[in-house]
RNA sequence: GGCGCGGUAGCUCAGGUGGUUAGAGCGCAGGAUUCAUAAUCCUGAGGUCGGGGGUUCGGGUCCCCCCCACGCUACCA
């Protein structure tokens, strides 16, 4: 494949709804910006695109729980998602929202091409729908008695009681959350995507890189993961999915289609659009065409996304694209693994994260600092790990020890021999070589050792290997601190004063090619070294290739006599009781987590409710683990006058020899049903701790069998 | 249960198509050095490559079985 003319990269939109933790940026964000900054040092033609996704049923829940809008969610949201990605230096062509008049008609435009095309296949089903509020009501709206458990709130997606999968219509005694009143059943008609259609070609895409006999990707260049997941969904078949919701919140299914009165189109459809409108909105604002960049064979469109999306940049997404007709595919999608935070998985609900705004707010001046870090750790291949302690290590060692210190060395001589002017050098003076310890080595063989170690990152990032790009980067810097270990200028200046003129030219060499090469990784340090240097600072357009192209012809790229500033440090260490501090934070979120919660009691009931129950101890006399179910076991139940068989979500926390000869509690009287194929017929009492896990009610040890519990 | 990505030094991780004594950074030990934010540089110790079989002259690398972690999915009466 060719080198693009363009790219069109983007950014999984975050989903307006809480706050970005260190796992969105690690997940999603960082690489892309590392990725976009380089190619516009590279002078590429690109465009970063962005985004808050604002719709969804979620969201109109949440406003409802806090008795305000979606639109104030949504604006709480969006405007700290641009705020906090400014100030960590996410640097987006476009940060869009899909609340934006230009997202919905681009997505209705989109959805018209398909309707036209005939691409929908059209289903029609009963739901619920309120005549009060004249709307049909998502599984979310609809309250009704849970046919399992008699449980009177249950949802009509789940009953939050006995945690079944419903459907609203298995509700008895429905009713709607917006009215009150009881819904009617009414038939609604949605359109389906039948991706089943387009496993064939999506398979011979993923796995091949051609669409219609047309290479447009090289498989081997995506991640394994994703390779992986992609196959795994075309392997159990898809299945056409819905591409509208009855909802009130979202974009409008274009109202001239029929039917299409109250619909909204599904947030999987609406949301990558969004990379489009985005697009749009910012060729308006630049005046520039947005075509090319969604629709010319040379594009290339990169999706950078956390493992989570997968499928839906991968195969649906891609579906949608293919189904328009005029639009490129993804060249490769990135997608990176999770990043935990302190052993354990970062949780939003329990405030389990290291959130972003908190941090450029505690660390305000030590952006790149979080960024190098994570950097580091990015959870490229496998999931990783942030800690405290280990991001103190990262400073303190590498970007203080390392990178800084070298940097302030060269700047701290340069200062006192040649009062900061850029020695005039003649090269007929060799140095130790930087690489090769004992060896000599030239003026211009050292710029070649630099121009290779740049090409080196350049290339890895490319590969959407960050990690080791960085890597990259800071050999850079460890072979400059080795030039001034071989060479020793402090001991020479004095006998050889013409060799220290080539070294420490060299050092300043290296470190204005570092002020460039740093950028993608660590934009703010990017601009403070260049304030120390007295260079201009970085506009991102081209300055890497015309270093490159300096170096390739072995000629300096600061010049001799350039006047640079006085040295100042670049990074500062961290100190342990800065450390300590979060941690603190930390265990004080566990801690609050660890307090227990008392589920509220439930709405008062009749003894005569109560007495319908038929409770009897019994024992475990057998048992063994269902086959095809985690979480299932197989029981035998004595009674004493008859023996029951139940199923048991149990398995997760019992071995079957271990409940053997257990006494329980059983609901008798529980209509059977058929779990995996086996009819169970009744169900145990079992009591659930803050953990989840379970435990059983027993009756007094060698209690009679079959006896009530009232 | 099915499918998928992983399991390599104390820690974090590299190791296309099988080939001599398995690598890096951090940490640790010893040495050199003082221009620099006690920073830097050199040397060294540390691994039965998750476990068990198999193919091969030769397996971290291929095949089979098992174990562990994570993700997707089914499943908690």
């Amino acid at each position: 494949m060719n080198e693009p003319k363009r790219y069109l990269v983007t950014s999984a939109l975050p989903y307006a709804n809480g706050p970005l933790h260190i796992g969105h940026l690690a997940g999603a964000y960082l690489s892309a910006d590392i990725f976009v900054r380089y190619l516009r040092l590279m002078g590429k033609d690109v465009v970063y695109i962005g985004g808050s996704d604002e719709h969804g049923a979620a969201i109109t829940i949440r406003a409802k729980k806090e008795g305000t809008t979606p639109r104030a969610i949504i604006d709480k949201y969006h405007e700290l998602f641009e705020d906090t990605f400014q100030k960590i230096g996410i640097s987006f062509d476009k940060y869009h929202r899909t609340s934006e008049q230009i997202h919905h008609e681009t997505s209705q435009d989109f959805f018209r091409a398909l309707h036209k095309k005939g691409e929908f296949v059209e289903q029609t089903t009963e739901q619920y729908y309120d005549e009060d509020s004249k709307q049909f009501l998502a599984d979310r709206y609809i309250i009704g008695t849970c046919p399992k458990c008699n449980h009177t709130e249950a949802y009509g997606d789940q009953c939050e009681n006995c945690g079944s999968t419903l459907s609203p219509t298995d509700l008895i005694e429905p009713r709607s959350t917006l009215s009150g009143n009881k819904p009617v059943l009414k038939t609604t008609t949605h359109w389906y995507l039948p991706l089943d259609k387009y496993e064939a070609w999506l398979r011979e895409w993923v796995e091949t890189g051609l669409v219609d006999s047309e290479k447009t990707h090289d498989p081997k260049a995506w991640k394994n993961h994703v390779l992986g997941q992609c196959k795994s969904w075309l392997d159990g078949g898809l299945q056409p999915r819905s591409m509208t919701r009855d909802l009130d919140w979202g974009v409008d299914v274009p109202q001239e289609i029929e039917g299409a009165e109250g619909k909204k189109l599904y947030v999987w459809m609406d949301a990558p659009i969004g990379y489009i409108s985005a697009t749009k909105q910012w060729a308006l604002d630049n005046d520039k065409d947005w075509k090319p960049y969604w629709q010319d064979k040379d594009t290339a469109l990169i999706h950078f996304i956390g493992k989570d999306n997968i499928v839906f940049h991968c195969l649906i997404f891609p579906a949608i694209l293919k189904a328009e007709g005029n639009y490129i595919l993804p060249v490769n999608v990135p997608a990176n693994q999770f990043m935990n935070l302190e052993g354990r998985k970062i949780s939003t609900s329990k405030n389990w994260a290291v959130w972003v705004h908190e941090y450029v707010q505690e660390f305000e001046g030590r952006e790149d600092e979080l960024r190098y870090n994570m950097i580091r750790n990015m959870p490229e291949q496998r999931d990783s790990e942030f800690t405290w302690k280990g991001f103190q290590d990262t400073n303190n060692n590498e970007l203080v020890n390392n990178i800084a210190n070298f940097i302030n060395r060269v700047v701290v001589l340069t200062n006192k021999y040649y009062e900061g002017s850029v020695p005039e050098i003649d090269q007929r003076h060799l140095v130790n070589s930087s690489v090769a310890q004992g060896e000599s080595a030239s003026y211009k063989e050292e710029l070649r050792i630099l121009f290779d170690g740049l090409r080196n990152v350049g290339a890895n990032i490319k590969k959407y290997e960050f990690r080791a790009a960085l890597t990259a980067l800071m050999e850079i810097s460890s072979k400059g601190n080795q030039l001034l270990q071989f060479n020793e200028p402090w001991k020479k200046q004095k006998t050889e004063p013409e060799d220290v003129k080539v070294v420490m030219n060299l050092g300043i060499q290296i470190v204005a090619a570092l002020s460039v090469a740093c950028r993608p990784f660590l934009p703010f340090t990017s601009d403070n070294l260049r304030g120390i240097l007295n260079l201009p600072a970085i506009e991102e357009k081209g300055e890497w290739q015309a270093m490159l192209d300096t170096l390739e012809k072995e000629e300096a790229i600061i010049p001799a006599g350039h006047q640079i500033n006085k040295p100042s440090h670049l990074f500062t260490k961290i100190s342990d009781e800065v450390i300590a501090a979060q941690i603190a934070k930390l265990e004080a979120t566990e801690a609050a987590n660890k307090g227990v919660e008392y589920e509220a009691v439930k709405d008062t009931i009749q003894f005569d409710d109560f007495s319908k129950l038929d409770l009897r101890t019994g024992k475990i006399t057998a048992a063994e683990k269902m086959k095809k179910a985690k979480k299932l076991l197989k029981l035998t139940v004595d009674l004493g006058f008859e023996e029951r068989t139940v199923v048991s979500g149990i398995a997760e926390f019992f071995k079957p020899e271990d409940v053997i000869g257990q006494e329980i509690v059983l609901v008798a009287n529980l209509a059977p049903r058929k779990l995996r194929g086996v009819e169970s017929q009744g169900m145990i009492l079992m009591s659930e701790n803050e953990k989840g896990e379970l435990g059983f009610v027993s009756p007094p040890k060698d209690w009679i069998t079959g006896f009530t519990v009232r």
